[in-house]
DNA sequence: TGGTTAGAGTCCGAGAACAGACCTTTTCGG
DNA sequence: CCGAAAAGGTCTGTTCTCGGACTCTAACCA
């Protein structure tokens, strides 16, 4: 173990040009911006990431080498997503593994069940109106008919949905930070019929426990299911 | 509720400067590294926080001028902590609640339940070595024996220890980062003699929960001990 | 048809942050 | 007593990042 001192940590992580790439990409990749669906203008997104208008556009522009987006001029211009799941490029999950390190896999895994659990319990403690219940039906419904390509698309939004359902932005940060750390390798994963099956019951109970605002079953769902996921990871690890 | 997306939050926050005095002076306050000891030294530290030797040494300067360090040169010189709990000037926590906004101070106690429940489980169910069990309980003792002003720092200390017994350094990171985000809060509450047996007695029983490798009682003393303090917090705010 | 608007695209000067070489002070060891 | 080592202190040139002013393009609307 490194077991550094916790508060002399690194205090920011390689240049904010790449950490910008980075998040638009995982923004792209995971869904949270679907295919089709434009960005917010360029100064406003700007200000969101807190960075200035001239390093965004440099990674917008990395993003448009990759194929991810279009942007286009004039007045309904803008920056729009054409990225396609399909279209995603699966290494063999052994080798995703080693890359990332064992280490880190595991802190991944750790922190994961760790924030996942929390804001699934925080979800189904907090009233939800109207509008976040049929978010939470729909997101149930589009992971049911979602085949191959989009599953893992419509996974990751489950997930980061129910991070919003906490009501917590740093819970919620959390979750769609460690979900994209996970992104690769969940992706890398081949899924079978039957852990497709296995999976979308996980995701009913977890949204049932929300919506009937049971906590303790929401925990103890989403922690059932993480550790399915969890315990494949670790295999590939070993 | 503000609720943008989660992935188009912003990527940095302020100046690589001001941060790195934030999170020295951070470590210093919490006593993560305490009064007497020396900090690394200034090579050494700026690649752990990965900034520049120039901007380490003007954040240092920085703690200089506030009292908090004192660098001397020569071979046995470095820069040493004497920072004195006792100095620390207390405002009106009202006052500090209304500097911080509700909705972070009520985000941030929504996290800290997450991430410090979340870690006191995993520790309890990780097997620690003699070291760990040792630290953990002189931890313990330390907070027995601390009078007033010296008990906000081993509170803090206690609290990211058990952090640091989970294993995870993602964890580990995301517990110190809410402690000392609600730090200035915590150290402006007055405390009561009577406040303080019932906190030490919750401290006993979560320690002991992790040292009989009890997942499921270390979660719910740490989740009663937090909830104390949050309600606290809370009522404040109205 | 021509002005307005909402967007992307361009440019420039200023400041922040960095890497790395070099200097000074103090102590330890032979 | 002197040289090596280990620390902080200083300097320089470069690269990254920023804010802000300006331009270009396309659509909408009076």
């Amino acid at each position: 173990m490194v077991s550094d001192n916790p508060l002399l940590r690194p205090i920011k992580d390689g240049n904010t040009f790449e950490q910008t790439v980075e998040r638009l990409a995982t923004a792209v990749r995971m869904g949270v911006v679907a295919t089709g669906q434009r960005l917010p203008p360029e100064r406003e997104l700007a200000v969101q990431l807190n960075v200035s208008r001239v390093t965004l556009r440099e990674a917008i522009k990395a993003l448009q080498q990759a194929g991810y987006v279009i942007s286009t001029r004039g007045r309904t211009g803008g920056t729009v997503v054409v990225y396609d799941p399909a279209q995603r490029t699966h290494v063999d999950p052994r080798l995703v593994a080693r890359t990332l390190g064992a280490d880190e896999v595991l802190d991944a895994l750790a922190f994961r069940s760790v924030v996942e659990t929390g804001a699934a319990e925080l979800a189904a403690s907090r009233p939800l109106d109207k509008a976040e219940r049929l978010r939470l039906r729909a997101a149930l419904a589009a992971l049911d008919s979602a085949d191959g390509p989009n599953r893992r698309v419509e996974d990751s939004r489950f997930h980061i949905l129910i991070a919003e359902l906490s009501g917590s932005q740093s819970v919620a940060g959390a979750v769609a930070d460690v979900q994209s750390r996970l992104d690769e390798l969940l992706a890398s994963i081949p899924v079978f019929a039957r852990n497709i099956t296995h999976s979308d019951a996980q995701h009913r109970r977890i949204g049932r426990a929300i919506l009937r605002a049971d906590p303790t079953a929401a925990r103890a769902a989403m922690s059932d299911h993480l550790e399915g996921t969890a315990a494949l990871l670790r295999g590939l690890l070993a």
